[in-house]
DNA sequence: ATTTGGATCGGT
DNA sequence: CCGATCCAAATT
């Protein structure tokens, strides 16, 4: 099957976030610019969901940082984090509703020379910075799509608490991180989220 | 106009 | 644990 057809269309983005973030493990996310055509395989996300969500960029309200948040679903948000790293999310749910689901780590699978376990050195290795805030994931720049089949891998969906949110109160506890947990790929704290896991301390909610 | 602190990472 | 490094957002 040709890579449009693989594709992921709005629809995907379109619906539950948790959702979304959960059926993202496992699919590729490619990015055609100079620098060649880049493809990860999606092993660690995080769901945002704000405005309730306290953990979200979005729970204070529309901003211009965020303002593609309250957009129309399967757009990039790409912010800078710690005036360092750039992070790459992906705008779900309905237009209007301010949702994201954060990309954490990924499989290089194509066209990366450079470590992707964690959010901003994926984005560094993929060359994604906020010049593509914005970006329309249907297009033909930034995408993400189902692997072809026979590259396909089922993905351990494992959960776990977000990262570097503890200042969200009780949104801090909320088990919306998702991992693969066959994936020696995901980020530092992931594998430390899995090893406890393993151990039988798993995260509850 | 100035201050604050962050959805990170690598080194110690 | 801690510093790097800069910008968005809140505050004055």
């Amino acid at each position: 099957m040709p890579t449009s057809r693989r594709k992921l269309p709005r629809s995907f983005y379109a619906r539950e976030t948790l959702t979304v973030a959960r059926e993202l493990l496992g699919l590729h996310l490619v990015h055609k610019s100079i620098h060649g055509r880049q493809v990860g395989r999606i092993v660690e996300v995080e769901a945002y969901q704000g405005p309730q969500d306290l953990a979200a960029h979005s729970a204070r309200g529309r901003t211009q940082r965020t303002e593609v948040m309250f957009g129309a679903p399967g757009h990039a948000y790409v912010y800078l984090i710690y005036g360092v790293w750039d992070c790459l999310n992906v705008v779900t749910a309905a237009h209007g509703t301010p949702h994201a689901v954060l990309v954490r780590a990924l499989e290089p699978v194509e066209g990366i020379e450079n470590t992707t376990h964690g959010p901003g050195l994926l984005c560094r290795a993929l060359h994604v910075n906020r010049s593509l805030n914005g970006t329309d994931l249907t297009g033909n720049s930034l995408w993400i799509e189902m692997p072809a089949p026979a590259a396909y891998r089922q993905p351990k969906v494992q959960r776990a608490t977000r990262i570097g949110v503890d200042y969200a109160g009780a949104w801090a506890k909320k088990p919306w991180r998702f991992f693969d947990g066959n994936s020696p790929y995901v980020s530092t704290v992931s594998t430390a989220a899995r090893r406890r896991a393993l151990q039988g301390s798993p995260v509850t909610g």
